[in-house]
DNA sequence: GTCTATAGCCTGATAGAC
DNA sequence: GTCTATCAGGCTATAGAC
């Protein structure tokens, strides 16, 4: 009697190999500009066999947006309701540079997905991050009612956070043509907590 | 005795709209994802004739960002070392803000070029843009040494005002898609002149 | 499971009639 | 200047041997 065999060792691995290089050369080329050659080369297989570890070239990256959103994501779900107020933003501000940091290619994948129209997140984006990004404004929100934190717009408080992180990863080249030899990183955390330290404080 | 005629008004109103069908071909799709049957199909052209008015599709995508350029640093230019530090940069904040509002395919087709990693303008953001900013940047901490605005990164100011603005253009669909009905560029020009003045006061 | 070979489509670009 | 027709090359995806 033959069962359904758990994925093997091999398979795994080839499986994360592709995942992985797919990441590489989505978030550096746009889904449209990536090709199966360029994924299958940096995953050291051969195209055909690409394909049998993932139907198309869409469920690939498919594949990819959805294991990541969450990891994208969860710095916003920590952020907790009984904290301190403006420790907890400032620890979400902090996570999230970090990972523009340690993360720059899953910044850049999501950048070119929502630059180019979101046309295959679109309703994720409606629905799951909506909700979340509603309850956690609603947090947002209580703080300033109780005067922990100054009253400021919530969502676009959210959306600064977002774009002043995510920028070094995804304008990266541009940070990087303009400070000439000085890491952004070096110099970023302090700017951005000075930032909003001020913006906030009660 | 011929001589070489200056262009025909035809000839200008079909350059004109092969430019204006590529911004809005190239910013949605990026550089590779766009094809030359979308822009000849946008501009009223068949794909032979768009070829005769420009010679490749590079040349057209060059031929947009060339000319966009200038019209994209020319807020950042306008920041007048003898104006009052404060309104100089609230006022290159707001222009940042409605160019973001009126002109996000021109925001987008950068963001598109950068995210990449400006294949085709690394150059010009390493000489033009870096001598730019650096300028300005001088203008900044000379204006912080005299105790005219507080005292921050002056390089990472500029990056934040960039950041800030740019993302109503480029993550559109996204704010969009959090805010629902709500209108980002009806709450966000307060938020933004909020942050700066409490950011900068010195 | 992995390969070679190739089908079939779309792309950027050209030739040549008008 | 603009068109129809078409080419060569690159693309995703499949067939079939091993």
């Amino acid at each position: 009697m033959t069962r359904t065999r758990p994925e093997t060792r091999i398979q795994a691995r080839n499986r994360a190999a592709i995942l992985e290089a797919a990441l590489d050369v989505f978030s550096a080329h746009g889904f449209r500009g990536a090709t199966l050659d360029q994924i299958a080369a940096a995953a050291n297989l051969s195209k055909p066999n690409l394909l049998y570890y993932f139907p198309s070239k869409d469920a690939i990256h498919d594949a990819l947006l959805a294991g990541l959103l969450d990891t994208w994501l969860d710095p916003l779900r920590a952020l907790d309701p009984e904290g301190e107020p403006l420790e907890e933003l400032l620890a979400y501000v902090r996570r999230k540079l970090e990972m523009s940091r340690d993360l720059p290619r899953e910044s850049r994948l999501f950048a070119n997905e929502i630059v180019q129209g979101a046309p295959r997140i679109h309703a994720t984006l409606s629905s799951d991050l909506k909700s979340l990004v509603d309850e956690k404004a609603r947090v947002l929100t209580g703080w300033m009612a109780a005067g922990r934190i100054a009253r400021v717009h919530p969502h676009h408080l959210i959306f600064s956070i977002w774009s002043l992180t995510q920028h070094y990863a995804d304008f990266d080249v541009q940070v990087r043509a303009v400070l000439g030899d000085e890491d952004p990183f070096d110099s970023a955390p302090a700017f951005i907590e000075t930032l909003y330290r001020k913006l906030l404080s009660p």
